[in-house]
DNA sequence: GTGTCGAGTTCCATCTAGTGGAACTCGATC
DNA sequence: GATCGAGTTCCACTAGATGGAACTCGACAC
């Protein structure tokens, strides 16, 4: 989105209405909408009637509650059909790139090896430079312990046994917390920080890494790092269908 | 909607959008989009940039073209999940008092109390009755620790700090185990044993109890209960998708 | 039957969010 | 180098959007 844009207010409060319905909250007052996005009742009111109009949400004529329309399984329908993992999680990729200007890629695994399957570059001269379709192996690195982490324990250990640079303490300590950050493996002066990304069946299929030179990622703001990288590779995960 | 009001029309303007993608017509570009709604240039990429920066709509990199994002495949799948929630949980319960005999009891969260929203009662003489729109606490009972165990953490301390009946350390252990046992917690002499239901995103949106006189759940049968009631708040689990 | 209350609706004065035309950038093509 | 079309940015203008106030209505208590 361009710099000099701002969204437009009026959309944007539709949107968080249709946010106010989450898994076990399918249905809602007004009152309820009202309050969960903090506008006057008429306000609420008017832009409720325009998605009722238009079939985003419908009212339950037995008990005056608010539920997500017909067109919104219609288009969700038409949304699944259009599903790729690089193109669901590159927007993701793109806010996170914004918000810290570091290095931000897409792994999975392929023949026991991680690929770059999507890569947002950081603009700083100072970079970590990685193209879409480098390789690297599973055992060294951040996003491929995320990878390895949750392989089957016997191909994990396979690979584990002939490379035992990780451990399978450090991988059950990843599980655990859901990510990981290596501090040069791979390149000296380099550190990156990987979480796992899971798709409907919580499997997980890929890993979502940050990563620059070291310098930058030193000082108190490297739990924020981590933990928007977390929350980047779970909005993914939602948005794969989780 | 109210004959008074007229919708409000930069939303229209937004859903206007999202319907010029059809099957077949699933990336366009902005000028297509804007054609298609008959809007300035300007206009159009505002509109656009609020939906992609929501994630209704994402833009290919390459191609420069727009589809639609993935928020959209969310919402949908909200919409289809849209079931009733009682419906389909009603055979495993039944299912389950018919193996005991006992009560069972499907709740959710609402404003901080959980609200009983199924029940199958027991014929025994001896029984804890309970009603569908009985509210109880959260921090008290086998069915509210389960809710309290799965909320936002924030949230979940706030009610903690007002009672402090039970302890982070037994929520862990609850998530670890994934039931929980009541000893007469609400009521003296009745016992419980709670677990979570998850939805198709593997979020606890109920709890399933099973209660009864505690002289009833004595001795070796217990084991075999716990077990019974996990299982069936799977197969619910599994019902909705996950 | 009356009074109270809360959810929701309608009205309208206010004002800034939203608009679109113009100027611009940029990459592709000739 | 010139041209063209897609898309971006800017900004003066105004009507669309707003929310507070007044209102309606149904449920409920007494």
């Amino acid at each position: 989105m361009s710099t000099s844009d701002t969204p437009v207010r009026s959309i944007e409060r539709a949107l968080d209405i249709l946010d106010c319905f989450k898994p076990g909250r399918l249905e809602l007052t007004l009152t309820e909408i009202a309050t969960g996005i903090e506008l006057a009742m008429s306000t609420t009111s008017r832009i409720v009637a325009t998605l009722e109009k238009r079939h985003y949400l419908s009212r339950n004529p037995d008990t005056q509650r608010y539920s997500l329309g017909s067109r919104i399984s219609q288009i969700g329908a038409l949304g699944l059909s259009n599903m790729d993992l690089r193109r669901v999680a590159l927007p993701f990729m793109k806010e996170l790139n914004a918000l810290y200007n570091e290095g931000v890629s897409l792994y999975i695994e392929r023949d026991e090896e991680r690929i770059c399957i999507e890569r947002v570059e950081s603009t700083l001269p100072l970079r970590r430079v990685i193209n879409v379709g480098d390789r690297h192996p599973l055992t060294r690195g951040a996003a491929g312990r995320v990878l390895l982490a949750y392989m089957p324990a016997d191909r994990r250990q396979a690979l584990l046994a002939k490379d035992p640079f990780t451990t399978e303490e450090s991988l059950a300590e990843l599980r655990h917390g859901g990510y990981t950050v290596s501090l040069g493996e791979r390149e000296e002066g380099v550190t990156s920080i990987a979480a796992p990304i899971q798709d409907a069946q919580c499997a997980v299929i890929a890993a979502l890494s940050m990563s620059g030179p070291s310098v930058r990622f030193e000082g108190s703001g490297f739990s924020d790092k981590i933990a928007k990288v977390k929350r980047t590779a779970e909005l993914i995960s939602n948005a794969l269908g989780r």
